[in-house]
DNA sequence: AACTATTTATAAGA
DNA sequence: TTCTTATAAATAGTT
């Protein structure tokens, strides 16, 4: 219909093929729209031009989403839907585990009833939980021994350090005899007993107790 | 075209209605895969009939899915989409809950490494395991008791079966005294004594020592 | 389902 | 894109 038939084949000129596509485009809309009405039908009709741009038409009484869901009805096609049943299926799994789990945990800790739990069952928890309170207590006593362990080489550290300073200011004072100096000595050492705490907890109170005592020696003298 | 020009209005007569409709069917079919072969184009067309039949033409390069994909992306309308995106995060979030749960009873089991579980954790985690192991503990030594209680009654109620059908034997075979009858008689009581088992789980030590005693008696008589 | 008079769609040109 | 127009194509009513 048009001046010269026209083969149907690609067009291969870009312009005409446009111009054709959106003539073309128009009609078949058209024709949609006069079926939907003249026939009592539902259409969809849903058109990708050759550079992406969507057109479509979709009878007053329904909408894309209508369609392709009596669409599956009736063809029994997934489509999507195979994709939504494997999801379904997979989060039905992960709840079923994740019960057994709650209800396993549950047990171990108290949560949950033992009620009605065998004999047998109540003895593997026992011998479980026995075997791991092991593990744990010898773990938790690892780690104190480890802290000690590091704390006590601190400490030494710091003694030694102390006991070099003294030394040495022993040395630069050129007071090697008790006395005289000696209180500014254990001043300047002071920031070196401060150390002690810094790595552990701070104990306020023994610090207070150290810097009370000094400062009592110096008003008595 | 056609012989008159129709006006666009729902045609009334059934029959004349399924005419068009098979007619114009067929035309809006050619004209979509026309479309898709001069133009290069994507096209869906789908159509339901007011009877509910159904037809398509999907353009060969592609499927009603892809052409639903791509109508989303480009209108950017969810539609099932978002149920789908709601499974999926559910299902992540089932999958962190699991993670969490299996971590946690890996430690309660032993099977989870401790190494950089710090002190607090573990002691806490000592404590826990502590307390349970008593619940634990005690329930089985529940159970425990409760099927003695249980079996010591089974028991009496068994020795007073037993002395019963003794005394009606006495009674019967009118014998008063001791000696005579008496070895028959207790290997007709022997089956009362089998009794014993057939309820909780058999233990046969217990049994066999009951049986022996009396068999011992029997002998010394 | 086929026929055909007519309407409608559209190719080419502007 | 839109309008025009000649012509192909679709189809309403008929057979």
């Amino acid at each position: 219909m048009g001046r010269g038939k026209v083969e149907i084949k690609k067009i291969e000129n870009m312009t005409k093929r446009q111009v054709t596509y959106s003539k073309r485009r128009t009609g078949i809309m058209k024709k949609a729209r006069e079926l939907t009405v003249l026939c009592d039908a539902e259409v969809s009709l849903i058109m990708f031009s050759c550079t992406g741009k969507l057109a479509e038409y979709t009878s007053a009484s329904t909408t894309p989403k209508k369609v392709y869901d009596q669409y599956q009805k009736v063809t029994g096609v997934n489509l999507w839907n195979s994709q939504y049943k494997k999801l379904q299926e997979s989060l039905k799994q992960q709840k079923e585990v994740n019960m057994k789990l709650h209800k396993d945990i549950g047990q171990r800790t108290g949560k949950e009833s033992l009620d009605g739990v065998s004999f047998e069952k109540l003895h593997g928890l026992e011998q479980d939980l026995d075997g791991i309170l092991k593990v744990v207590r010898e773990r938790k006593y690892h780690v104190i021994a480890t802290q000690t362990e590091t704390s006590k080489k601190k400490l030494r550290n710091q003694q030694e350090a102390h006991r070099r300073l003294v030394r040495e200011i022993e040395a630069r004072s050129e007071v090697a005899y008790y006395g005289g100096d000696f209180e500014s000595i254990m001043a300047m050492s002071n920031g070196g007993a401060d150390l002690f705490s810094y790595h552990q907890q701070p104990n306020p109170q023994e610090v207070e107790a150290y810097g009370a005592c000094e400062f009592h020696l110096d008003q008595h003298s």
